[in-house]
DNA sequence: AACAATGTTCAGTC
DNA sequence: GGACTGAACATTGT
């Protein structure tokens, strides 16, 4: 599910409802999620400390703690989310596709918990168990935010390299916080072949990219996730490109399924 | 039953 | 060492 504007709808939640509430309790006993640390690790950083700041770069969040606390990272990996209880049992969701449809309050997959001293917990619930949790999480290895690049790194970013376009959209080192579903938005906004080698692109192209991944990005954000960007209702099968009418054809670029227009995304 | 899934990582190759 | 590719990871839904 996650993909950047998933991920900033969860921080924002956290920052909301997460933060200055004594931390009692830490059930981080999933050791594959919380690895490489043992259970009870991250519990005892945590323990009598509060969350005092929520941020983001690209997919990867990360919490601030009191009294000089570690830093605490969450990641949703591919079908993760965030939720926040209060003591009464009301709940700051930030929103997931995989649970649409199902009852609120179902919380089976949770796969870390964080309670707090005045009965509401902090929930990461995530079916697919790709989600991670970890102590001082490394987050200068990532590339520029996806939301706010600015013209010049982003060019950069696409300078060199015989990589298709569409894996360097994904590299998370290059631009942070752009996935599968993103990229294609990204790419048949930008008329772009997603196999195009980037050494290939001109400076407009580049540019057209890099305006429909801001674009891309704020209208998902704004929207409430991916699944409301337009490319959702043609990147199927039988799908028709609502600029020509021609099927979306598709198939493995950059390692991931991927759509496009044949007519005016052409190699 | 087989396969794909909105993510990351690691081993292997050039 | 750097760039790149494909498989692996855990689990669920179709």
């Amino acid at each position: 599910m996650p993909e950047l504007p998933e991920v900033e709808t969860a921080r924002s939640v956290i920052q909301r409802g997460g933060l200055k509430r004594r931390i009692v309790e830490v059930d981080d006993s999933d050791s594959w999620v919380c690895r490489p640390h043992p259970p009870g690790e991250i519990r005892a950083a945590l323990l009598g400390r509060e969350l005092t700041e929520a941020h983001r770069r690209g997919k990867s969040m990360w919490c601030e703690t009191s009294g000089g606390g570690p830093v605490l990272g969450l990641h949703l990996g591919m079908s993760g989310k965030i939720v926040i209880a209060a003591a009464d049992g009301t709940e700051l969701d930030g929103g997931d596709y995989w649970d649409r449809g199902r009852a609120t309050g179902d919380h089976r997959y949770t796969r870390f918990a964080v309670s707090f001293a005045d009965g509401g917990a902090l929930l990461l619930v995530d079916p697919r168990r790709l989600g991670r949790v970890r102590l001082d999480p490394p987050v200068d290895v990532l590339g520029p935010d996806a939301a706010t690049v600015t013209r010049g790194k982003f060019r950069a970013a696409l300078s060199a390299g015989t990589a298709p376009v569409k894996a360097r959209l994904l590299d998370q080192h290059s631009i942070a916080g752009v996935g599968n579903l993103l990229a294609d938005q990204i790419l048949w906004q930008s008329r772009i072949y997603p196999g195009r080698p980037v050494r290939e692109l001109t400076g407009p192209e580049v540019d057209r990219l890099h305006r429909a991944t801001r674009n891309a990005v704020a209208a998902a954000t704004a929207a409430g996730g991916v699944h409301t960007l337009k490319i959702m209702k043609f990147r199927k099968p039988g799908g028709l490109c609502p600029r020509d009418g021609v099927p979306m054809v598709h198939a493995t670029i950059g390692g991931r399924t991927t759509y496009w227009c044949p007519r005016d995304q052409s190699a």
